[in-house]
DNA sequence: GTAAACTCCGTAGCACAGTACGGCGTCAAG
DNA sequence: CTTGACGCCGTACTGTGCTACGGAGTTTAC
């Protein structure tokens, strides 16, 4: 059942160097071992792994994901600050890349009927004070 | 008019180092000075200084803005194409960003209606074997 | 005209998240 | 029992984007 970190590495598609990486940063640890012998991981450090690839898909850094995990079997109040927190992130993140793909639309726009074929106005586009973002 | 960097970095918020490390990285020219003496910089590089940490925000790289920074000086039909690859780009940043809106979203909600206080669902919806609902 | 503040430059260091290396130990198939 | 793949470990390096340092030179205010 328990698998070498070569196996682990290709099942979870990371590099065999990552999981050594997570080891040392104590996000999950290191399966004991006979004296001298290799890892051999427990599906539940499988999961912990994935759980650490999620996290970071939602934009947690490490520190922050070792946190997650402490708070395991925690009442809400601190997950919740910190995953609201990224969630205000996340949407201003969409506003502003809205007003650029805007921007860009616009500039694309202009390009298919500029006159002039010398200047395309993209950082004008861009300046904060043009491309209000009330 | 033409401010001392000290100035520049006060009025966008950002480190002196910051300005020069722009210089350096070829992202705004070093304004000419007289042989020995100090940068004076004009607001056309103030304003592009602001473009990239606006562009920043958004989630381009360094070697992007530099990138989207040439496009302002060369002629349309090559500015239209790299816009347009930058338009889907941005389009699938936005779309990923709207996934993982989404995703804290429901994690928060699920937070906001948990019935029992001692224990987090956030945590156990990043636990994939738990939350596979894909 | 001198003292304080500011700026110059090159170089070094930091934080994040890995990734690579290399010499040696271990394991499993033939 | 040997051989070749696999795994061990510590250490060093990568890339991105700054940030700090220190010993100069330059400006400015009094």
């Amino acid at each position: 059942m328990a698998k070498t970190i070569s196996k682990v590495a290709k099942e979870l598609g990371i590099n065999i160097e990552s999981i050594r990486f997570y080891e040392r940063r104590g996000l999950i640890k290191q399966p004991r071992k006979p004296e001298h012998g290799y890892r051999h991981y427990p599906e539940e450090t499988i999961n912990r792994v994935r759980f650490i690839k999620r996290s970071q898909e939602l934009g947690f850094t490490l520190d922050e994901i070792a946190h997650l995990m402490q708070l395991n079997d925690q009442p809400c109040g601190q997950v919740q600050e910190l995953a609201e927190h990224k969630l205000v992130a996340v949407k201003e993140k969409i506003a502003n890349l809205r007003h650029l793909e805007h921007a860009l639309t616009t500039l694309v726009a202009q390009c298919h009927s500029n006159p002039d074929n010398n200047h395309c106005p993209i950082i004008d586009s861009l300046q904060p004070d043009i491309a209000d973002h009330s």
